[in-house]
DNA sequence: GAAATTTATGCAACTGGTTGCATAGAGGCG
DNA sequence: CGCCTCTATGCAACCAGTTGCATAAATTTC
């Protein structure tokens, strides 16, 4: 939902084409919200219809069809109208749990190795996340406003990425109990 | 995604009417699994087709048009199978985040009030979390296999909400910094 | 120089989720 | 009795997200 404010934010940070946008968007950004392109060059030309965005032909483009967008004062305004409405927490939906529920409803499935696959992950997403740290928000650096803001939402990935590694090894040593 | 089983599991635990697995969605599974009554109706006509589950007239219908629903053989079949699959960990798809990164990117826009707002929200999902805590797994209590994982799913929605509460302070402290 | 891959955009179909509305019996209230 | 609310189910339309496919130029590889 509102994957375009995702898209305008992403725009105001840095004019791009719908690919660029893409490529971010399975980067940094989409880390935290996953878009295929299919979706962005849907929300581009919805957004291009409204008057919120304006492309012009890249400068790099030569030959090919390649639109550079960038976000136009209608789009700004809309994206600081949007910001400052409330909204919903995010949800907990995640599978895994419903997978351990029907577990603990039929008796043991053998999820161990799921979980195990898991950790796995987690752990490379917070490895991911601890290299970005070092690279853009070093240790006694002085930050930004901008920087220390963003430096906020990655501590945030981070924040989670270990608190489902020590939540599932919890949960490994529960499905070990006889 | 993958709602019907959610429904499944939630109907082996217990064999009900669309309308009270709706109530049951909108309380313990729904703090993580969110589903209105539309798709919960939808799932259960769907999985009589397939033959996962069967209805008769409710006990207590009356002349009221209320079914009960029970898992079939089939069905738990399915559960079992799709229980043990491999899955993709949730996603953080938070607006707040994107409303950060807009402030971020446009200079303050005064989210303070909005993060209150949240903080509020999760504080009150936690003392919810400690009341089901309390009442169903008191401290002490030997407890079966499968009330020590729901036990571990709800404490996984605790450790949530802790932690979103404490890097929302830390995001207020870094917007209230000059 | 032909073939494969990458960059770049887009259509069409499908699936899942949401919203608004409609129906209808049960039970309480004045 | 007439009205209201709660229980209970469902249709229809819509919107968002996903998947598969198609196109086409640029770049890399053999």
């Amino acid at each position: 939902m509102s994957l375009s404010h995702a898209v305008l934010t992403s725009l105001i940070e840095k004019p791009s084409s719908g690919y660029d946008l893409a490529r971010r968007f399975d980067k940094s950004i989409g880390y935290f919200w996953h878009a295929t392109h299919q979706q962005i060059y849907r929300e581009l030309a919805r957004m291009e219809e409204a008057g919120w965005v304006e492309s012009v032909a890249a400068p790099d483009a030569g030959n090919t069809r390649k639109r550079s967008y960038r976000v136009l004062p209608a789009g700004r305004e809309e994206l600081v109208r949007w910001a400052r409405e409330p909204s919903a927490p995010m949800d907990l939906r995640d599978e895994v749990t419903v997978r351990l529920r029907a577990d603990a409803a039929l008796g043991s499935l053998g999820l161990e190795d799921e979980l195990h696959r898991r950790i796995a992950l987690h752990q490379e997403k917070l490895e991911h996340y601890h290299a970005i740290e070092a690279r853009d928000f070093p240790a006694g650096k002085v930050l930004s406003r901008s920087a220390r803001i963003q430096h906020m939402i990655l501590k945030k990935g981070m924040l989670f990425e270990q608190g489902s590694i020590a939540w599932t090894q919890e949960m490994l040593a529960v499905l070990a109990q006889a």
